[in-house]
DNA sequence: TCAGCATGGTTGCAAAACACAACCATAACA
DNA sequence: TGTTATGGTTGTGTTTTGCAACCATGCTGA
């Protein structure tokens, strides 16, 4: 069990389209990229009515603006890894949707203030309710206290990518 | 802890650019979505000298392809959730790229039957290797009896979600 | 003090992924 | 044998996202 995979045992084989789908060899990998794909997609759905639907950036910006008044665009690029033009533009986005307001930062005259709009606001709590409930609807199948562990792994192999990346 | 929302108590808060990334208060997506921009882009880079670089659709389909000779374009859409002109154009540049051959399927004559090359099984070969490698680098450090249970989970959501979209 | 470098954001590309509509060919069915 | 269903392709448009180049402001050190 040295080899980077890990496979378990009493949990039935994947097969669709009569095919099963081990292609990866239970890689983790594998199952993070097709998972983002179909909450991604769902997020899109479920939150089609918003503006702030498709794309990962749009949301994490929104919230952030909205849990952290005056927060400049170069730090929203840093938790999102982007660069800095494309989380300009998710900001531009957001100010041009009447979301979020670009003042310029007091500090530095360089820099911009974000702040949230009421309409922001208002939205930022509808995707947090559109979240909530998606994790009920996706996730309540675990245990409990297969919870905890399983958000405390994700955590850990975030922060981990986090440092190995930079 | 009936909201649908998971916390847990040990771990450190994420800190990024000095503010506390409690975003999406725990939600599993955002660390899935999350995850996989990492994952497909630390991929992308580790592929980069391999034409099935970028994109989660032209890996899958190779492997598949590779392990399932003689199957079908339809087939392929399905595992991926895309629609086939995506899953056509995935196909194209893997046959231009010399990786799969295309030919009619002897039982209906719509149908191609696909199939992998030379070159393209020494290529199934090195993505196995890469992602292999990846894993090693980025979850070894889950303790051995929480990797089971870490991919069991993970299966289990995939297939959960397969079955709510579907 | 001011020249040179660093930092924060923007604009201008270009590439790629992906969806929808429309189309052609073959199969299945009644 | 006509009609409908299925398998793939082409055309088109939108969206995301990265890189290079640019401008403006701040910082530093001779």
């Amino acid at each position: 069990m040295n080899d980077g995979i890990t496979r378990t045992v009493d949990d039935p084989p994947l097969v669709i389209a009569g095919h099963r789908i081990d292609v990866l060899e239970g890689a983790f990998s594998w199952y993070i990229r097709s998972l983002d794909s179909f909450v991604s997609r769902d997020l899109d759905e479920r939150m089609a009515h918003l503006p702030v639907a498709r794309g990962k950036g749009k949301v994490t910006a929104l919230l952030l603006i909205d849990d952290y008044p005056g927060i400049r665009p170069s730090e929203i690029a840093e938790v999102l890894m982007r660069d800095r033009p494309s989380t300009g533009r998710i900001i531009d986005t957001l100010v041009s949707a009447g979301l979020a307001r670009r003042d310029i930062s007091e500090d530095d005259q360089r820099a911009h203030a974000l702040s949230i709009t009421d309409a922001g606001h208002a939205v930022a709590e509808q995707v947090r309710a559109v979240v909530r409930q998606q994790e009920a609807e996706f996730f309540d199948f675990i245990a409990p206290e297969d919870r905890a562990q399983f958000l405390s792994i994700l955590k850990r192999t975030y922060m981990r990518m986090r440092q190995k990346w930079q």
